[in-house]
DNA sequence: CTGTTAGCGCCTTCAC
DNA sequence: GTGAAGGCGCTAACAG
């Protein structure tokens, strides 16, 4: 394999020289320029990667830290970094954590090392302090999808709580009055700010409206299950829901089926994320949607820009996120309806311009904005 | 941050004998050793990666190259190599190609700059050539899932043919006749291959039984649409249909739904894949499942004895499928039942020994064999 | 602008 | 066993 000390002697230049060539496109004469380019053509040369790493002490490469690669969500961020990378040139060092703390740990020690520059990173369980310190710690580190309260680090985030706000007024537009919410893990932003948004809504709508049920758990399938089975098992169930990913609405809709509960008919729904073919569910499922293409360039963006050297405040980036209006909202049943539905109706009508109608599948694709 | 040669020093010692004890576990007395563990950790010694890499010629990385991170099956596929590195301590570097043979033969040239010692090379659609070409010019490359007919090199693949006559066989069991095949590209060996395992089935199943429709398209939800709408137009249906991909089998339910055409009442279906939430749609599917994680496995692992430097013959291993038996298929309405059904179904009563039963959600998490 | 010269940090033959 | 020394291939100061 050819090297840069050939490739110069060949040119009859030095390795110095073509090095800056290659480099910084310094400017050359044409003719030494093309009589470089020929040798490095006819030699097929490529510069040694680790060579260069070690010489400039930082490695072109990016880690994306990520819970689970087969979570749909996940899988779609994962897809979506990998694009921002390949467009900046950057290699993308793929870390599955499975929510393993020391597995955390250990990709952030990688930055010292210089095996990456930095890191994109998503994670999904509360944390002690001790990752918050690690981070603090690195620069190179960019929060995606999921806070670390204690972690100062840009911060890329959908808008959550606005999110709930979508959720729960097109609920109510519906004629929904009893609400429930199935969150994720209680010691987690987004699902506390999905869920205050939520009830803000239910507020804003006045007393005949509540929140009449919650439950929290994993982001899993499961936990979803066990929210439906505490459904099930009520009394007075609430008409309208209110799920905060879509793993749990999966499950949810596992066990409200095998209870014989049928959505929208009994019960209406609005999930979040938005991924997977949740548009092909029966019903298809009226969901707010995460923008995760933008969080994947924006976050790329900021975690280059920070390494860089740009001094930038510790910015949180709040992305909108958008209601998908599908089937899965209806009316309840009319013995459930309050008086004032009509009223109440009115008052929000406004809302409507910021949903987006749609219901076949989701377009895919580039679509940067 | 510290470097070898402080850490020598620093425990009265040459680099070289702690780069020896470091790496091949040289023995060395008790007690040195001890100084020398003790002086790392209070420096916090890590090697550098670059020049170990570059000193040694290798990365201790393997790169992935994938199509689609976003789509289901690739997810999984990406989610089970990824553990397998991390199980033999290698880095997992992600290239997603969407099939654009440029990025696909870049990938393959780093393993000549020793980027990555070996390829994890997973691909979809049908090779001009060049790919065999640069593949065959590599040691280092594992095939996995899909087959590049011209590329010498390990390859690990599902058991595609007598996935085609497990969903085939199960169609007829249930009294099926007329048979309808959903493919993808037309020259991939996956979709031959389990074509060809259908129509052995029905050859198997005597003249009353036919494949009467059949339909080549991309692996995409699209495809599946082209061919519902296929489907819809025709006079004479066929009334078990399977299909090649999960995918696949997205488009064409949104199709088949869209002309009010209900799986199973109106039409039998087995897809081909098994992942994503095909349980929960409705009716949950029948699938034909591929062992990912197993595929994974091995892929790494040959990649590695390869790397090695094991000789080895070009082995192609076939991995066996499993039938998922859910709910998609029935037997086809009364008036298209052929006389002969039961003596037929009692002929092949034994083949459900190798089918599985499981109408729950797929157990996820750690089973290797 | 261009070439010369040191490193970058580790590994590995070679002699002791 | 152990240390000294050269090399892995490239980049970046420093001269010219």
């Amino acid at each position: 394999m050819a090297r840069l000390r050939e490739v110069a002697q060949a040119a009859g230049v030095s390795a110095a020289t073509v090095s800056r060539y290659l480099n910084r496109s310094l400017i050359l004469p044409a003719e030494t320029a093309a009589r470089i380019e020929s040798v490095i053509r006819s030699l097929d040369y490529r510069p040694n990667p680790h060579a260069r790493r070690l010489s400039r002490g930082r490695s072109d490469t990016i880690g994306l830290v990520i819970p689970d690669v087969a979570n749909p969500f996940f899988a779609g961020l994962a897809d979506a970094v990998e694009q921002e990378a390949e467009l900046h040139g950057l290699g993308l060092l793929l870390f599955a954590t499975r929510n393993r703390s020391e597995r955390e740990l250990d990709a952030i020690s990688r930055i010292g090392r210089t095996l990456v520059d930095g890191l994109i990173f998503v994670t999904n369980h509360a944390d002690d302090g001790s990752l918050a310190r690690a981070i603090n710690a690195e620069r190179g580190v960019v929060l995606l999808d999921e806070d670390i309260a204690a972690a100062q680090a840009p911060k890329i985030l959908a808008d959550n709580h606005n999110g709930g706000v979508l959720a729960g007024r097109h609920l109510i537009m519906a004629g929904h009055r009893r609400l429930g919410f199935i969150g994720g893990p209680q010691d987690l932003l987004s699902t506390t700010e999905r869920r205050a948004g939520l009830r803000d809504a239910v507020l804003q709508a006045g007393p005949a409206c509540s929140v009449t049920f919650e439950n929290f758990g994993d982001y899993t399938a499961d936990a979803g299950r066990a929210a439906a089975s505490r459904l099930l098992n009520m009394t007075n169930r609430p008409t309208g829901l209110f799920a905060a990913s879509d793993k749990i609405t999966l499950g949810l809709l596992d066990g409200l089926r095998a209870g014989a509960m049928h959505i929208p008919r009994d019960m209406s729904l609005v999930t979040f994320d938005d991924v997977g073919p949740l548009h092909l569910l029966d019903p298809p499922l009226t969901a707010i949607r995460q923008p995760l293409r933008e969080m994947a360039r924006r976050g790329v963006d900021l975690l280059l820009a920070r390494l860089r050297g740009e001094s930038m405040p510790e910015q949180t980036v709040r992305l909108p996120v958008q209601l998908i209006d599908r089937a899965s909202v209806i009316a309840p049943r009319r013995n459930t309806i309050s008086a004032n539905a009509t009223r109440i109706r009115r008052k929000h009508d406004a809302y409507h311009q910021t949903g987006v109608s749609q219901h076949g599948s989701r377009p895919r694709g580039h679509n940067r904005a």
